[in-house]
DNA sequence: CCACAACCTGACCAATCGGTCAACATAAAT
DNA sequence: ATTTATGTTGACCGATTGGTCAGGTTGTGG
């Protein structure tokens, strides 16, 4: 059940500035609710709520459901695009995927409802997003591998499979954001610390690190 | 958009097998129609239609849509922690872990929907599992992390952090289950092969056992 | 100041959904 | 054979939901 948490809205005049902060506001309260329900156990009426507009409204900016979806899902994919530059002007693994992994899992601290939108619409087989799969993850994740490949060749770390260390860094820093109500639950019913999202984030780079014979 | 193929329901003379039968059906049903759209999402109507019977029977077996989703995600709870005796009588990590992992794996591939409705569980704030969350996950969790203390203690690894050892086996053994479409679309559209899955469970053994120090 | 476009919103509607129920069918117990 | 408990089902209902719309308000360019 999503908290009732309104989200702050400002009343700017012009009218520029009103169509985009309602925009935003609309987009952020529908990531938390659609994080939280689900696609079709979210409602316009609560997103309107907590964006603190009339439900009506927010069909004035959004036609309808699923294309305020579709932005709400948009949007993580593009923060983790923009998260991989971290991958590329590196000059091995240690520097490139330790920044992969930090970078990643800053992203599930700040955007875990975004990460959990991600998921859900992949795990009901990407109705919206599926030629976003076939396009751009496709080449994006075929020039990591070849990057990976080349750290391989170079004798920069073992030649393990890039796919499937892919997969691993993926799921693992994805894990922290979607599942964390579950790792809050194992933490004593607390979210995790400063200290405990560093050490988190330490043990998986080191874990992996070694994994893939980058470190020893 | 769940696939219409209906379940195989077989038509029993006895009374016990008909109440075993039907149930079965439905819950098999109730688990793919829950992982493809969701608990919102996903309907009565639907499921009835998958396992072969009137909605209105559906009811006489489980009296609300919670009852039914609730089963759903105590199976694949049941079936996770079963898969965990590999972890117990082993003697070191290469043994141990190594089960596992192949273990969770084996169940991403015949339990695809069960993880996913737990995924999806989950996210949403395990509104109907928190207690489990909260003592028999706990339990476990604390258990292995003993175990896994206890190998570290005897040389046998490196001392990683235990918990997010657990964390990162989940994340990696689940994410094929749960992100399947989308590894199936970056595999060109095909399901993973039996050779393709053997290349990902070895890899996976291979990247963890090392990063923790268990194998050069 | 005026006219137009952008923005706002309460009331409303058709469709869908979870759940109910009364009537009926069948298998097992007596 | 009769009774009884269990299983089956179409029809129905109240509640909720996504979306519409007519009429109003507000900002802006001329």
């Amino acid at each position: 059940m999503p908290s009732d948490a309104q989200i702050s809205r400002l009343k700017p005049g012009r009218r520029t500035d009103i169509r985009r902060e309602n925009e935003r506001a609309i987009l952020e309260a529908a990531e938390k609710v659609f994080a939280e329900a689900g696609f079709g156990g979210a409602t316009m009426q609560l997103i309107a709520d907590m964006a603190g507009l009339p439900k009506a409204n927010l069909h004035y900016y959004f036609a309808t459901k699923e294309d305020l979806y579709r932005r709400v899902v948009q949007q993580i994919f593009e923060i983790w695009l923009d998260a991989a530059s971290s991958f590329d002007d590196a000059p091995g693994p240690i520097e490139g995927i330790g920044a992969y992994i930090d970078a990643k899992m800053d992203i599930s601290r700040t955007h875990p409802h975004g990460s959990k939108v991600w998921a859900s619409e992949v795990m009901h087989g990407a109705p919206v997003i599926q030629d976003y799969l076939e396009t751009t993850l496709r080449d994006w994740t075929n020039g990591r591998i070849a990057v990976i490949q080349r750290w391989i060749d170079e004798g920069k770390m073992k030649p393990i499979n890039p796919r499937h260390l892919l997969y691993l860094l993926w799921a693992t820093t994805q894990h922290y954001a979607d599942f964390g109500h579950q790792i809050q639950t194992l933490n004593g019913g607390k979210a995790l610390s400063d200290r405990q999202w560093a050490e988190a984030k330490a043990s998986v780079k080191d874990m992996v690190l070694r994994g893939i014979g980058a470190i020893s």
